[in-house]
DNA sequence: GTCGAACTTTGCGCTGGCGCAAACAGTTCT
DNA sequence: AGAACTGTTTGCGCCAGCGCAAAGTTCGAC
């Protein structure tokens, strides 16, 4: 598995998909042509790897469309969600903090579609691209911000307000409004959130019924809507 | 508090003190020379800020000898470690990850003797200096990686296991040697141990307790030796 | 429509480890 | 030497949340 597939057959990969992603928004039409030319398309089912743990990073990958939950692990098989990445963001930088391997599985929660280059193109586009190397190592300072955060809310806060913080977060970075609130706008089970907040899916389920009961939440199979943020932030601060 | 002291009254800094730390290694005698001239040295005393969360990011810090502690404080004033960083590593490169502010505090262990730059330096560092700049990232990328063990770790480990596997990460990044087992080389109280694991100074306090009873370590006030590591090998396994 | 798989809900009993409390032991200051 | 402080130990009771179990629901495949 994991193999790449053929280059996209449409003729060329449109220069809109990149211009305004801040990875590649300071640049020149010229330099995204490169870019593009440079990059292989693909797409991805819901729930499949697009790199493992411990694997070479011999390619790293921009999500131009889906989601991507970023997991580890452990070796009793349990797996624990380190990050999740909307559309839009760099993924698979190893090169960027210096490893050689990958530090975590990447899987889609969605159908996603990923385009890629080879690592060894990486110090080009360090050096060659402006803005670049300066929105990566934004990138890679805000998810040791939120993995910071994840360490503090684990180590002081109880079940029910890890959960509604992490659902919080869920919204804020990739909430879809609807008439009667806002949905997480990828499929998550309850099995999902309990691997984000270190928690068994029964707390989760208890949590989330209890929560529908007093009109915060309204969730299906698969689906989460908040209804009531204010409140889940009262329940977030304990 | 935290204002910079004048400089030392020697001369000038020795040359040796840098050419040896990984950043540095790589340079000329005359780039390091020049390095040491803009650099700004300052001893602390145990237990003291060397920068604040949320605090303009304005300098940059090599840690020449000591032990630093990075921590979090919640809304509530609990406080949660994120780090320990030993000597010869740089701390305090918000810059580094594109970031203005600290995002975390940074208390010294022991007493301390810290280099300092201003930040508006940094990208001359990172441009002029060859091997700086990979070298920080790898610094960044363990330091990720680090975070990314301890989530895995709270998310999924009981207790006593945390507290075996930091007490043995300890004494991999900073244990010194001795007769009879291998110490931690700084001043370290159960309430430490019990920031850095996620729990409290009580069950630490007992745990250690029932570890010495069985001969794995050997503690006084503020001093834990590991005399079995292999044995809390095993117990951070499970 | 039927089947099976994946997901969700709910009940119940148990326990790891926390909160509280109190005493004890080094260290530093005067 | 005594006082004041900081760090450590230990006992006891309690409960949040886990483990286990079983049943219910939704969805897709055939």
């Amino acid at each position: 598995m994991n193999e790449i597939s053929p280059r996209k057959t449409l003729p060329r990969l449109d220069e809109s998909l990149l211009t305004h992603l801040p990875p590649f928004s300071k640049l020149e039409r010229r330099d995204i042509r490169t870019i593009l030319d440079q990059a292989t398309s693909r797409r991805y089912d819901e729930g499949v790897a697009i790199f493992d743990e411990g694997a070479p990073a011999d390619r790293f990958f921009m999500l131009l469309d889906g989601y991507v939950r970023v997991v580890r692990f452990t070796p009793t098989g349990e797996q624990v969600t380190a990050l999740h990445i909307p559309a839009g963001q760099l993924l698979g930088i190893a090169k960027a903090i210096g490893r050689e391997t990958y530090p975590a599985t990447a899987l889609t929660a969605t159908e996603s579609i990923v385009l890629s280059w080879p690592t060894r193109l990486w110090d080009t586009f360090v050096s060659s691209y402006d803005g670049f190397s300066t929105e990566t190592y934004k990138t890679v300072g805000s998810r040791m911000g939120e993995m910071n955060n994840r360490i503090v809310e684990m180590a002081t806060q109880q079940v029910e307000q890890r959960v509604a913080n992490a659902l919080l977060r869920l919204i804020n970075q990739t909430g879809r409004k609807t008439p009667d609130g806002i949905e997480v706008d990828f499929p998550i089970t309850r099995q999902d959130l309990s691997e984000l907040t270190a928690t068994t899916l029964h707390t989760v389920s208890r949590l989330l019924s209890a929560w529908e009961k007093r009109g915060l939440v309204q969730s299906k199979r698969k689906r989460i809507k908040v209804t009531d943020p204010h409140a889940l932030v009262v329940i977030g601060q304990g």
